[in-house]
DNA sequence: CATTAGCACTCGAACAAAAAGAGTGCTAAC
DNA sequence: GTTAGCACTCTTTTTGTTCGAGTGCTAATG
């Protein structure tokens, strides 16, 4: 068990380091008006606590900083819950005073003000697409040739894309498909639309359209759409301030990172409820053992839809970073329920 | 004016540098076997290339370099019109075989493939928008309180906005607003809209629905919507890769910068027709001004479109991205003119 | 007389040694 | 139990040295 005094010495240093990115001297601990001690004794209790694993040295005669356990004892037992200021809290609550309607946007923009306000990279993953819902199908002919099929998802996802129009295709026959394509698939949600089209819309083209095979095939190209993408990252550019990241090679391998969905999607799922902070390599993917990750869920009532993350250094502001999480988290998880409610 | 001799010089160390971005001295050059003269000659002729202002030393016993001077002699008299490789080609034709639909995933392909094939970076400048006409207007009723706009251009691009439908406002309003949109509207340059909407639609609205300046409201805020981007930029983590990127702060700067399409918009817009090259200064833009820039417009029948443009350091190959963009460029504007034809 | 060999010279890069500085750990005194 | 004092450690910075790549100039050469 540590003493209070160990108590407030790890303290100082991780808040100290976490500000200046060096590593603490006895010295230094000992002018902090909170400390009563010559720096002879910080010296000893630093000893003990490296002895026990909460404080590493970069060199034998340097300063100590906070191992991966010592930040981890801070989040558990030491951080101040951080009061946010007034304006950071206007932030963010100004922007769930908003109607809220589309959801890419909300979660878009979540993200750009998140690093803005953190300095760390934010992702958002958005409420899992199983629970989206065709809303209207809807086929505009561009030129002869061409057309362009747009889906609208009872998120307000717009999802469109273009097609040849098979040579020969009737004109009647793509405005009896988008019939049979409206009643039939409405309300379906989106991740079964290729089992309907399979089971209940085939036989229904090849009953009343001239040319089965060809509005089929058509359908198979316009329709079997990509799920829409539900994540969403920023703050990329915050990363080449911290100083951890002075190296090019580490901002390669980041970036090169954080370009691809499939790495970072499996980062963010699966996260358990609430708030949770996973330090160094607490982070199951390689890429991120250097770096800390804070997580946290939002709800629509009691369903967990989606989470949103700060990735930062391990010498993150914690205190900051959950408290805007949580704030954040709580805001959406309301304007969700009161959206949904409404629907 | 120069001789042979020194002509044969300046493009070796042209070519050199740009392979190894090392400064070339005389041994080096002597080695090559296009040159038959000893390291002292070369000496002598290197100091004059120099004092004539087309080679710079980093210090004062360091080999040559070649100046912004030299470049632009060597793009202008000395570059060898590079051929492309037979994949590089067929990457680039084949990526032109598959029909074109939506000018907005041709840009944003094109961009990451010529990233890819030249490890530059790519920005591309789609087809001024005021070419492009409105196809469609539609609203899609979300829910009570809520909808979505969707306009679809002719270009294939689909444009949406979400909004709350005003209290009271009547569902057969909406419908007759959207005919009447429809009616007067569609045909229009985007750049248009406003200018329409405040002098014809306005009396219409005014005359058919019973309230009008909710209805009218509704428009102005679903309808003004930001032209649509037609500006991609692809490939800058292809910039991490340049030795001359080796500074961070260099880093910062460039990615700020390419975070603001107000920023690199200018760069682009009104570039003279076909291909041109920008070296070092020679670029306006301050933040440019170590690096080089080749841009290439395409067109469609006599008509100047849009341009793309590669941007990588002023060692850069300019033999080979100056190919990749004509081909390119060619491509395009074939492919667009067949595809107005068609319209 | 253009070319080249030869050589002194320059400068950066790489390495080593020295000095400065920050910090520790231990001992002995308070 | 706390702390002053001091020797010690290790990094960072500075200074000096050497090495090598390359130059410019001069004088010899074909």
């Amino acid at each position: 068990m540590l003493t209070d005094r160990q108590l407030l010495i790890l303290k100082v240093i991780v808040d100290e380091f976490v500000d200046t990115a060096q590593p603490i001297g006895s010295r230094n601990i000992a002018k902090k008006d909170q400390v009563g001690f010559s720096p002879a004794t910080i010296r000893n209790e630093m000893a003990d606590l490296e002895e026990l694993g909460f404080l590493q040295k970069t060199h034998s005669s340097s300063g100590r900083m906070p191992s991966e356990k010592g930040y981890r004892f801070y989040v558990d037992h030491l951080m101040d819950p951080l009061k946010l200021t007034k304006d950071e809290i206007m932030r963010i609550n100004k922007y769930f005073s908003h109607k809220m309607i589309e959801l890419e946007r909300v979660m878009e923009n979540s993200a750009n003000i998140l690093s803005e306000l953190t300095q760390y990279m934010t992702l958002v993953l958005g409420p899992e697409i199983f629970e989206t819902k065709l809303k209207q199908v809807q086929i505009v002919p561009l030129t002869q040739h061409s057309a362009i099929a747009i889906l609208v998802t009872d998120t307000g996802h717009v999802e469109h894309r273009s097609f040849v129009i098979p040579q020969g295709l009737d004109r009647s026959d793509l405005e009896k498909t988008v019939n049979i394509l409206n009643e039939k698939l409405v309300g379906i949600p989106l991740v079964y639309l290729d089992r309907m089209i399979k089971k209940e819309v085939r036989g229904l083209i090849e009953k009343y359209t001239s040319d089965f095979s060809k509005a089929y095939q058509l359908l198979e190209e316009a329709l079997l759409i990509d799920l829409p993408t539900n994540l969403y990252v920023s703050g990329k550019g915050n990363m080449l301030n911290q100083p951890e990241f002075n190296d090019i090679e580490k901002i390669k391998i980041l970036f090169s990172m954080m370009e691809s969905e499939e790495q970072i999607a499996p980062i963010l799922k699966s996260k358990e409820e609430g708030t949770h902070i996973f330090i160094g390599r607490e982070n199951k993917i390689e890429a991120l053992n250097d770096l800390s990750l804070i997580t946290s869920t939002y709800t629509i009532g009691e369903d967990q839809v989606g989470t949103i993350a700060l990735l930062g250094p391990t010498r993150m502001d914690y205190a900051k970073a959950v408290a805007m999480l949580q704030l954040w988290s709580k805001q959406m998880s309301q304007s969700l329920k009161s959206w949904y409610d409404k629907n």
